[in-house]
RNA sequence: GGAGCGGUAGUUCAGCUGGUUAGAAUACCGGCCUGUCACGCCGGGGGUCGCGGGUUCAAGUCCCGUCCGCUCCGCCA
């Protein structure tokens, strides 16, 4: 039975008995002495063997780097002479007194002594030897904490931690499902939940009024650094809270956690900023508020130049035309990384990107160089500098074309420049972004930008139809550094006002009652007015480390095809799984 | 679905405008070393250059296709 971890020895007496038990890191062989690095999963120690232990080391020829072995021995301290003085560790050893070989290894595929990279690839392929590695280790017994933290939390409120369906059914909109077949009802599938929204909703129905689960949830969508196939979810659904109830317990929660976690003081309250706003200064729903550079729309003041590319869009009433000022710019970028800059806004739509380099504020147009300078007069070159804030050696970019190509690239490009200039620092800039549109239009048809069972603000049914595009919704989203951490909604309770949503959303009275008749249903018998929160942990755990990718934080994380290199998974099924199932599978896929 | 970068020894990489038998470091194996901690020294084994096709007298290198990994766009209520 284990009885000491290799860190615990730090604070263990001189002389002290102890048990450890963990992998041979190294071995090396000296004067009759066997050294070895014993490795477990809170770090390393020094075991010295010496000569009197004789015939114990019968076996110890067998004894190489990531064997298994226990060991009893007392701690010691290490002669002075001994300790590098250059490493904080060495200071104590452990003199074995028994040692037993309780298995043996191959050797390891991967280095794991963290000595050089290895690439992610061979990592994931030989997770169980990645997650040997101590930086690996330190990220999962943090996650570990990090999720006490949270239920403790929640737990002192109330909060009851309840299951919800893994084999559920199949929601219409949102992600695509991961679908599972169902052998007793031939040709029907169960879907994996995208979340345990309904369920957690009707939870509420049933008087848990404070109900979390830390859940895993599936969407069939393409990967992305801060995105799994299969994620999870701290789910938290509350009745009778308004959204600045829930905003305050669960912004309170965050605070404690980084408090507790990382002695970080985050502010108290988180700003709120509207959507519209975000999305104005910043091109982004989840700003990175430790970005000092918003985005200043300039329409008015380009509308009526000779230049088409600006007083096309700023006359536009779907068009932009705005400005990002890189402080003290001008020098630092190159031609070349303009260039880059250029291909990099490329990629969000944006068809060129013009850029001023501010050398002199007093000296007008002359003051300025770029090849635009020629389309401005030095009226409105004035009025543009001091829009922007300009001084010398400042460096502005552009961005003209439709809003949202707009947004989007000079959003991503503020935070490439700030990532490029390391403007970052080591800061935490949590809020939350409110006041989101009930409704996005794609294609001609309205879209809950949300989900469909978020609460609008306005809820009168006449009103709502008359004008659905301009409502607001009970939404929140919670945002840290730029990261969507956690979002949530006060959700609708009444079933006149769903079935409305429904009907702007264009969802047939027949296909609501399909997919969702049992919430409908449950609407009938007296529902509480409710609301939640959803936090991604995964990503919540990824910032908190200072990981760069999610899959850091997820012990056995799918690659970009959302394929597991470890198991091989997905992998075929069988003909006989797959009769039994009544499935044939029609493209087979190489 | 699209764009970019990558795939060479167990691992991490180098390999130029195509040109002898594809290298280094590390790991591994053998030997030496009486306190090692990235130990050191001597010796050794180890390659389907992701895969398929093409161009060429000649391809790791050029071209086409394809698979895999990573990042991003689309997608992610």
């Amino acid at each position: 039975m284990r009885t000491h971890y290799c860190a615990d020895l730090m604070s263990v007496d001189a002389d002290t008995s102890i048990t450890l038990a963990g992998w041979v890191h190294r071995r090396r062989d000296l004067g009759g002495l066997i050294f070895l690095q014993i490795r477990d999963r809170s770090g390393l120690v020094q075991v010295t063997v010496e000569p009197d232990m004789g015939e114990v080391f019968a076996q110890a020829d067998q004894l190489r780097s990531e064997y298994v072995v226990k060991v009893v021995g007392k701690v010691r301290q290490r002669p002075e002479s001994m300790i590098n003085k250059d490493m904080a560790t060495g200071t104590i050893e452990v003199v074995a007194s028994e040692i037993s070989l309780l298995n043996k290894s191959e050797t390891p595929a991967i280095l794991i002594d963290g000595k050089e990279e290895v690439s992610e690839e061979t990592r994931l392929k030989y997770r169980y030897l990645d997650l040997r590695r101590p930086e690996m280790t330190e990220k999962f017994m943090f996650r570990t904490k990090v999720t006490q933290a949270l239920r403790k939390y929640l737990d002192a409120k109330g909060f009851l931690d309840m299951e919800t369906p893994i084999l559920t059914k199949a929601t219409p909109e949102g992600a695509r499902d991961y679908l599972v077949p169902s052998r007793t009802h031939k040709g029907s599938f169960f879907a994996l939940p995208q979340s345990p929204q309904l369920f957690k909703q009707l939870l509420m129905m049933s008087g848990f009024d404070r109900y979390y689960q830390i859940v895993r949830c599936f969407r069939d969508e393409d990967l992305r650094a801060d995105r799994q196939p299969e994620f999870t979810q701290l789910d938290i659904e509350t009745s009778f809270l308004s959204e600045n109830e829930i905003m305050d317990l669960m912004e309170n929660m965050i605070r404690d956690l980084f408090k507790d976690m990382l002695s970080v003081e985050l502010p108290n309250p988180f700003p709120r900023m509207p959507y519209s706003e975000a999305m104005e200064t910043y091109g982004s729903d989840k700003p990175d508020l430790r970005v000092d550079m918003p985005i200043h729309t300039v329409d008015d003041l380009l509308k009526d130049l000779d230049f088409k590319v600006f007083s096309g869009p700023a006359n536009d009433e779907n068009g932009r035309v705005a400005v990002i000022n890189l402080k003290g710019g001008a020098e630092k970028v190159s031609r070349k990384m303009i260039d880059e800059y250029t291909k990099f806004v490329g990629v969000y739509g944006a068809k060129g990107l013009a850029f001023i380099k501010v050398n002199d504020v007093t000296a007008g147009l002359d003051g300025l160089q770029s090849p635009i300078v020629k389309f401005l007069t030095a009226d409105i070159a004035q009025k543009l500098l001091e829009r922007v804030n300009a001084e010398n050696g400042d460096m502005l970019f552009f961005g003209a074309d439709s809003w949202k190509v707009v947004c989007d690239a000079l959003g991503a490009l503020r935070l490439k420049l700030a990532n490029d200039f390391e403007l970052l620092g080591n800061q935490w800039k949590p809020l939350w972004v409110v006041d989101f549109p009930m409704f996005e239009e794609e294609d001609g048809q309205l879209q809950a930008l949300h989900h469909p069972f978020t609460s609008p603000k306005e809820i009168d049914p006449e009103a709502l139809r008359a004008a659905p595009t301009k409502t607001l919704s009970k939404a929140y989203d919670m945002v840290l550094n730029g990261c969507e951490v956690g979002g949530g909604s006060v959700r609708i309770h009444n079933m006149e006002l769903q079935q409305t949503i429904f009907d702007i959303l264009g969802i047939e009275k027949q296909e609501a009652e399909e997919k969702f008749g049992f919430l409908l249903d449950a609407l009938k018998f007296g529902c509480p007015p409710h609301g939640g929160i959803a936090f991604g942990l995964d990503r919540l755990v990824m910032l908190m480390v200072g990981a760069s990718s999610i899959r850091d934080v997820i012990a056995f994380p799918k690659t970009t095809t959302a394929a597991c290199p470890l198991t091989n998974a997905p992998s075929h099924a069988n003909a006989a799984q797959l009769a039994e199932l009544n499935i044939a599978v029609v493209a087979k896929e190489k």
